[in-house]
DNA sequence: ATGCGGACCTGTTAGC
DNA sequence: TGCTAACAGGTCCGCA
């Protein structure tokens, strides 16, 4: 499921119930996430208020005044409000209960998420040191994007998905960037003009900030904290739509495997 | 240093 | 209708 876009609209969904608000009682039903659910979190979590709810990359920072709870949706994670009455569902794993009443859940069927704790500032906890910049942020520019690319024959595509280059760029929203700067997804990194590498950035910022405005990408089953879909599904130019006539020429949608994952583009379009 | 493939999981869908 | 295989929004790790 979820991409910058959906990490991000489900913290705007949680935070306005978390923050500010004690932690009553955490339940960990199983703590076979990605990595284990760190020993210790629930007591860490309890009685602690949270301060924040903030986003880096595609992790989820929960920040106490002693230490902060990491989470990650991975590929089929969410995070949802549940009534008390509400019995855990299949894959609810984790339950955490805040003396307002309000009670969240985080599910993940494919346990590729994680919940993760530290006494540490979260940037420096391994998970998160070694990222580069964020790609809504003042640091990504063009000039920065074409640095990072000289002599590098990665495909531009899986060169914009890797978190060290720029976080938060999955694999939708690399498919809709690359379409929208008119950029072959196969075309070596370190052979794209200065002025493509303006576009592309413009692109990878315009594509993210118009799907927060849509409250995400639902495929078949993202929905926010406030348990509503994300409707920027509706605005994919070419990801899902293989063989389908490109918006802009009228060509056909390619399909493609690039880095073992799905790649869409128009080879008319896309140079 | 870079680049590639495999690994971790379950659920849904396409195809026979 | 039922079984099986392929595929899915992420990303870490080990090896060449």
């Amino acid at each position: 499921m979820p991409e910058l876009p959906e990490v991000e609209t489900t913290r705007r969904g949680i935070a306005p119930r978390l923050e500010g608000v004690r932690v009553a009682g955490v339940t960990v039903r199983d703590r076979r996430l990605r990595w284990p659910v760190s020993v210790g979190l629930e007591e860490r979590l309890t009685g602690r208020v949270i301060d924040s709810v903030e986003r880096r990359a595609k992790y989820l920072l929960l920040r106490t005044s002693d230490g902060t709870a990491i989470a990650h949706l991975g590929m089929s994670g969410s995070m949802r409000f549940v009534t008390p009455e509400a019995q855990p569902r299949k894959h609810d794993h984790v339950e955490i209960r805040m003396e307002s009443g309000d009670i969240l859940r985080f599910n993940d069927p494919r346990r590729f998420g994680c919940l993760l704790w530290t006494d540490a500032e979260p940037a420096e906890h391994p998970l998160l040191a070694q990222l580069g910049p964020e790609p809504m942020g003042p640091e990504f520019t063009g000039e920065y994007l074409r640095a990072r690319s000289r002599g590098r024959r990665v495909a531009i595509k899986q060169h914009i998905m890797n978190a060290a280059i720029v976080v938060g760029v999955g694999n939708i929203y690399a498919n809709e960037s690359l379409f929208r700067a008119g950029i072959h997804p196969k075309r070596a990194a370190g052979r794209i003009s200065a002025q493509r590498m303006d576009r592309l950035v413009a692109a990878i910022n315009a594509v993210l900030d118009e799907s927060i405005r849509f409250g995400g990408t639902t495929l078949r089953d993202f929905y926010g904290g406030e348990g509503k879909p994300g409707y920027f599904r509706n605005e994919l130019r070419v990801y899902d739509r293989a063989d389908e006539p490109c918006v802009r020429c009228g060509g056909t949608v390619r399909h493609t495997v690039l880095g073992q994952r799905s790649t869409f583009y128009c080879a008319n379009c896309q140079t």
